[in-house]
DNA sequence: AACCCTCACAACCGCAGCACC
DNA sequence: GGGTGCTGCGGTTGTGAGGGT
């Protein structure tokens, strides 16, 4: 969809106002009353030049300087999901898809960290994808989003054949996987090596932090992770190994060391592994024990 | 044509954490 | 230590588009 599309819609019916009154943890100056609703074409062009010259942050003093009716939160939003130089539209990839859907397995709702290993996307976006799409889904299955029993559905049934959509299979795995060890997480190879995420994490005191750029936590032994358990050299599928092999599906995770996870364009978005004969699948999946 | 429903998305809200005084 | 203000995050809402009937 083109977003631009739905602004400048929503601008034309008329929607936005002068609020009356200012968020509560956004005192106005006296006599200063706050736009909300959409931005004008106009905002933005003032919010991008101010930040062009002054740079990110200090966001109410911004919007008071600039002469922006808006709430420092509003402009560090328009700026962060729609007006950053970065920013990525367009429909999420199948890449993009897998990625959200393990790294959610992860860290569940943490939208901004996994927005951080998804470059241009924010973290917005993705929670917006996955309520429409992931949670739709849980809801037509009858299970709850964050079951077992979905968890498990995604692990075993949508991820592989996810993977199986992206890539297609090659007619030879290469001849020597890059490497292959049990320390190094496979889903490094899952990550353009040239990425580095965005946010610095070191700051930050969560565990999970503590990670390389470039690279997708590995600490497969704590108690949570029920993350990266795929056979290295293996097939996808469930525990006593036969899974997904029965379907003639060979997933080897080394089949999709090209996938170009930065790429700003491509279209493989255009199918979406949330389809009729992905549910029925899964279904079949699921009632065969 | 009119209505209804779902989807996709931007924007808003409340809260927690942090820094500063 | 307490108060205040700012920032960032996740949840939620409101809107138009588009498809179906």
């Amino acid at each position: 969809m083109d977003t631009s599309n739905v602004h400048d819609q929503m601008k034309s019916a008329g929607y936005g106002s002068l609020a009356a009154a200012a968020a509560p943890d956004q005192p106005i100056e006296e006599g200063l009353c706050l736009r909300t609703g959409p931005w004008t074409a106009e905002e933005d062009s003032i919010l991008i030049d101010y930040v062009n010259l002054h740079g990110e942050g200090r966001w109410n003093s911004l919007a008071r300087h600039a002469g922006l009716k808006r709430t420092g939160k509003g402009c560090r939003l328009r700026w962060l999901n729609y007006l950053r130089p970065s920013v990525r539209r367009g429909n999420i990839t199948l890449q993009e898809q897998l990625i959200i859907l393990r790294l959610h397995s992860r860290w569940g709702n943490r939208w901004s960290k996994i927005a951080e290993y998804l470059p241009g996307r924010t973290d917005n976006e993705i929670k917006n994808y996955w309520r429409t799409r992931v949670q739709k889904q849980a809801k037509q299955l009858k299970c709850d989003v964050n079951s077992k029993q979905f968890q498990d559905a995604m692990r075993y049934v949508w991820i592989p054949r996810l993977i199986e959509r992206i890539g297609g299979l090659p007619e030879s795995l290469p001849d020597q996987p890059r490497t292959c060890t049990t320390t190094t997480s496979e889903f490094e190879y899952w990550v353009d090596t040239n990425f580095v995420p965005k946010t610095s994490a070191s700051t930050s005191s969560d565990s999970y932090d503590q990670v390389q750029a470039c690279s997708i936590p590995t600490d497969r032994t704590s108690s949570g992770d029920e993350f990266m358990t795929y056979p290295c050299s293996g097939q996808y599928g469930s525990e006593n190994g036969s899974g997904y092999s029965q379907n003639g599906i060979n997933s080897d995770i080394h089949d999709f060391e090209q996938i170009d996870y930065c790429s700003t364009g491509g279209d493989t978005s255009v199918e979406n592994m949330w389809n009729e004969e992905n549910i029925w699948f899964l279904q079949q999946q699921l009632s065969d024990g």
